[in-house]
DNA sequence: TAAAAAAAATGACAGATATCATGTAAGCGA
DNA sequence: TCGCTTACATGATATCTGTCATTTTTTTTA
């Protein structure tokens, strides 16, 4: 069953955790008042590639992944989300369908802005354009660099920068040492663009090597060093 | 010895090539005051990456590579560029260090607009802004789409799609079916994501099935409709 | 809780590509 | 034009990684 959410964007925007956080206090009771709040369930799409982009998410609370999927059905994570993450802009921005399928990775509080809503403020507010122009390019930048990696180095290498990146974004839990996801090996290998066979045995090569320990879904990080080192960034 | 040029701006925005051609007659007049136009010869550097981004640069007449340097030295071709594109934009809107390189692929003149300039009219031209974010979108949608292509397809169909990105991109001869590119073997490769050997083995195997022909430098299609089947571009 | 379904581990195997090596052709500068 | 350098062709080989098949484990659901 859907579960509606009824928060406001006055407490999201405080904490500044999104890109809207610099908004004036009539816009963002203007996305409030517009906005729709869901609960979306670990697994639930929350929208669909080559769907025509109806407007751009906010996630409140949650974990998302962001994919899209080739030919022969196998799909190639592009971007992870978190809380304030903002997802379908991109496609928004230029009035196209969504180039991307974004899944919950965990049960996710997310709200959505209609294309009109958000579309006015981008274009009536200089500033949050230039947000966005930023928020683009970094993104551009971050792709440019992984298809240059993924097509150079090997899987080994990828999935090792796959667990840091994992690492970064969603941070460890309270041992200071597992990461705080709870993700598929499909999943793993989706990121780093291998198959699931052989994420797992490169995981379990990982274990031997004492660099990590695979508990269940959850991966702790034993080595950060030697992860890092195994991962070949030499920034 | 390098060569400068003494183009005027108007005359480049007047036939719509370039981003810029949305500009008022007097913010056309400021970037060409302000900006300075200089030959490329044939394989010559324009800007490299990891330098502090100084300004964008704009193609008046010819082509270019942009790419990035991977950690043993292959460089990945992300984008090509000519007549009216304008490059290094991403660096220099989000006040980044260049993430790509750019080589002249011919002999090329390339107008040199500085940070300041540049950001003052992105700053103060909403419409520009918008322009800015509408390229950037673009640009992010086609390395996406490349990323899970060249991860998932083989290389044979890359190969294929990267001549089509060129015939496309360069367009055809007089003869409507030479594309109008002179480029080495290596920088397919390095387009396709591959090796200068497998590369040149494809381009063999589609010469014998008739599909091109290769002379020297430049290639002719001979089946435009196989080549695009090769490809496996569906859309 | 049992049964069914999904996910994961694991071994065997094949094949696509990269790598290496060597010879050839083409382009370029003196 | 000669010699040198760069680009290219091409074969042999290795290996990484994907595919397939089977078993085990985990998760879900009835």
């Amino acid at each position: 069953m859907t579960q509606f959410l009824n928060t406001n964007c006055q407490s999201c925007t405080e904490n500044s955790k999104s890109i809207f956080c610099a908004l004036k206090t009539d816009e963002i009771e203007f996305i409030n008042s517009r906005k729709n709040g869901k609960v979306f369930e670990k697994g639930e799409l929350i929208f669909h590639e080559e769907a025509a982009s109806k407007g751009v998410f906010c996630i409140q609370k949650g974990k998302v992944k962001v994919s899209q999927l080739g030919i022969d059905g196998k799909d190639q994570i592009l971007h992870l989300a978190k809380d304030g993450d903002v997802m379908g802009y991109r496609a928004t921005l230029s009035g196209d369908t969504y180039s991307c399928s974004a899944v919950a990775l965990e049960k996710s509080h997310i709200c959505f802005i209609p294309k009109e809503v958000f579309l006015v403020l981008v274009e009536s507010n200089p500033k949050l354009a230039l947000k966005f122009i930023y928020l683009l390019s970094e993104e551009l930048k971050k792709i440019e660099t992984n298809l240059t990696k993924i097509t150079q180095r090997p899987v080994k290498e990828r999935i090792a920068q796959s667990l840091l990146l994992l690492k970064n974004k969603y941070g460890l839990e309270t041992d200071s040492s597992t990461i705080n996801i709870i993700i598929k090996r499909e999943e793993i290998a989706n990121l780093a663009g291998t198959t699931r066979e052989t994420a797992t045995r490169i995981l379990y090569h990982f274990q031997d090597d004492k660099i990590i320990e695979l508990k269940g879904k959850k991966i702790k990080i034993l080595n950060l060093s030697r992860l890092i080192n195994e991962s070949n960034i030499l920034d």
